[in-house]
RNA sequence: GGGCCGUUAGCUCAGUUUGGUAGAGCAACGGACUUUUAAUCCGUAGGUCGAAGGUUCGACUCCUUCACGGCUCACCA
């Protein structure tokens, strides 16, 4: 038996014995070479050859070297199948002993499933067709020490899926493909943004003054400089920085975290993008999302309509817009549309909704809590909700002709906030007063109001250009292309209570 | 934070209602088998039933607390 010291956790009889064959292994020779080379990928030779008679094949003789993680083991006395599962796919493999070097074979049948091989052979296909390789030579290049999950049912128990993604993504196919997706949009969103001349720009994830959000921020602590940081709640302060200093179209495909709940659509670190438009304004970043959405849709899928869990979802026709004020009086038809504004009346039909009604919290604030409460999983199809009120909305331009109101959008699918955008506030005198009505609602008790940003102040004094700009979260987004219903599902190592060894 | 549900062999799951000392399939180990497709056949081994207390002659089963997870409500993004 081993040494203690050499062990993992959750040390087993199984795992002893695949221990025991690792140091046979070990006595023979070297236990993980690394020194072959395939020249061809699972699906590659699928699509190659997989149209060819099997007659056609033997006459061709065609060579090839495979490798990868095998997922099934047929052994059949004399001969055996095996399966070999790459990066893109799996590709069959039929080992027969006499046409192995002596004593190969023998030493094969001790091997595992979820060892990693390295066979070269020729192609044939077998009598129901299946494209196979016939090994001439094969090695064992990674001992697999650990049993995989139960072949036909996969790794079902969620929480090791997302502890051990490693193990999920072995044996889910599906898993592997949410991933793929995820890469997808993420590669078409940049070209989507490169191809309109925006710069992608990386800014800082440690703030020593947070801000850019209405959030609660994670502290952490700079050993050397002795001083409190704080790690971003968004990126936006330091992007618009870039648009005074002329890169007029910016975006950061970011990390932001947040020191909220965890729940089916909050993860504490997320994934967003921000971008920004000089010469823009809010009307032009809905016509950018419609047609995003529209184009992720069709490239991704295939398809402009989608279906979300129990919804079915339509991106071909225009996308709705609709007023705050006036989705409040849709979703509440026996409100007094007079009173819209009147801050005694919104309290009361808050309250009656179960909202506690904090004593600074104005009527655009109360509008926002009655908005949450009564309209925002109704909005299914995709849906533009604007003219936000300026309470609520410190980094965006007043409206014009209301001052009560700003120049706002958010972006709603299957009753969930997909993005957030508006006409940047510019007038850096409106924008120092609103940071000070943000400091005395911090000061009143209000844990998320934002910080006042003094450089900010002074980088739009000195001028940013007419812009608009807007946050896409993306985990949302992707949950949505792949009909995933927690964020888990669409994060690689979603966050997770520590696992207590012992 | 509240509510509901879950945690049994490496994995997927029975067993809990009605307390009597734990089962299957796959995987493993030994054997048979040269075209399998969740291969098949014979045999063997594998579990302090999430943890700690309590009730009981006796607890996987009933009670309490805790841990972790899922869903959901609240809060938020």
């Amino acid at each position: 038996m081993n040494e203690n010291k050499n062990k993992g956790p959750d040390e087993n009889a199984l795992i002893a014995e695949r221990r025991r064959k690792l140091t046979e292994m070990r006595e023979v020779g070297n236990a993980y070479p690394n020194d072959f080379r395939r020249n061809a990928l699972a699906d590659e030779l699928h699509q190659t050859y997989g149209g060819h008679e099997g007659d056609h094949l033997r006459e061709e003789e065609i060579h090839v070297k495979v490798s990868g993680r095998m997922m099934v083991k047929r052994v059949m006395g004399k001969a055996s199948f095996i399966k070999l599962k790459d990066r893109t796919t799996q590709i069959q493999v039929r080992l027969e002993r006499d046409r192995l070097a002596e004593g190969l074979y023998q030493k094969f049948k001790k091997w595992d499933v979820g060892d990693i091989l390295c066979v070269s052979g020729t192609l044939f296909k077998t009598n129901t067709g299946e494209l196979t390789v016939m090994a001439e030579e094969v090695t064992l290049v990674t001992k697999s020490l650990r049993p995989l999950p139960e072949k036909f049912h996969g790794l079902a128990d969620q929480e090791m899926r997302y502890r051990q993604r490693y193990v999920d993504l072995i044996m889910n196919e599906e898993s592997r493909d949410v991933f793929r997706i995820r890469s997808q949009i993420i590669t078409y969103i940049r070209a989507f943004l490169d191809s309109q001349d925006f710069l992608e720009v990386e800014t800082p994830m440690m703030h020593s003054t947070p801000g850019g959000a209405v959030a609660r921020p994670f502290e952490t602590h700079h050993n050397a400089l002795d001083m409190k940081l704080f790690l971003r709640i968004a990126p936006e302060l330091f992007l618009k920085r870039l648009v005074v200093g002329g890169f007029e179209r910016v975006y950061e495909i970011n990390r932001s975290f947040r020191n909220e709940g965890v729940s089916t659509q909050h993860n504490p670190e997320f994934t967003m993008l921000e971008l920004y438009r000089a010469y823009a304004d809010y009307n032009d970043l809905i016509e950018m999302i419609e047609a995003l959405f529209k184009g992720l849709s069709q490239s991704i899928l295939g398809s402009t309509t989608i279906t979300y869990q129990e919804d079915e979802i339509d991106f071909s026709k225009p996308f709705a817009r609709i007023t705050v004020e006036d989705v409040i009086q849709k979703f509440n038809p026996d409100i007094d549309a007079t009173r819209l504004r009147d801050r005694e009346y919104l309290a009361g039909l808050a309250t009656d909704l179960g909202v506690k009604v904090q004593d600074n919290a104005g009527a655009g604030k109360l509008q926002m809590e009655i908005f949450d409460k009564t309209c925002e999983t109704k909005l299914r199809q995709p849906t533009f909700v604007t003219a936000y009120p300026t309470e609520v909305s410190p980094l965006s331009r007043r409206n014009d002709d209301d001052p009560f109101l700003t120049d706002r959008f958010e972006f709603f699918v299957v009753g969930r906030e997909l993005a957030n955008g508006f006409s940047e506030l510019n007038d850096p005198e409106d924008q120092a007063e609103r940071f000070r009505e943000q400091v005395e609602n911090a000061a009143a008790g209000d844990d998320e109001a934002m910080s006042y940003d003094h450089d900010y102040i002074r980088a739009l004094e000195y001028g940013l250009p007419p812009t608009a700009g807007l946050g896409l979260g993306i985990d949302r987004l992707v949950m949505l292309l792949t009909n995933s219903a927690s964020i888990r599902d669409v994060l690689l190592f979603p966050y997770m209570r520590p696992e207590v060894f012992d």
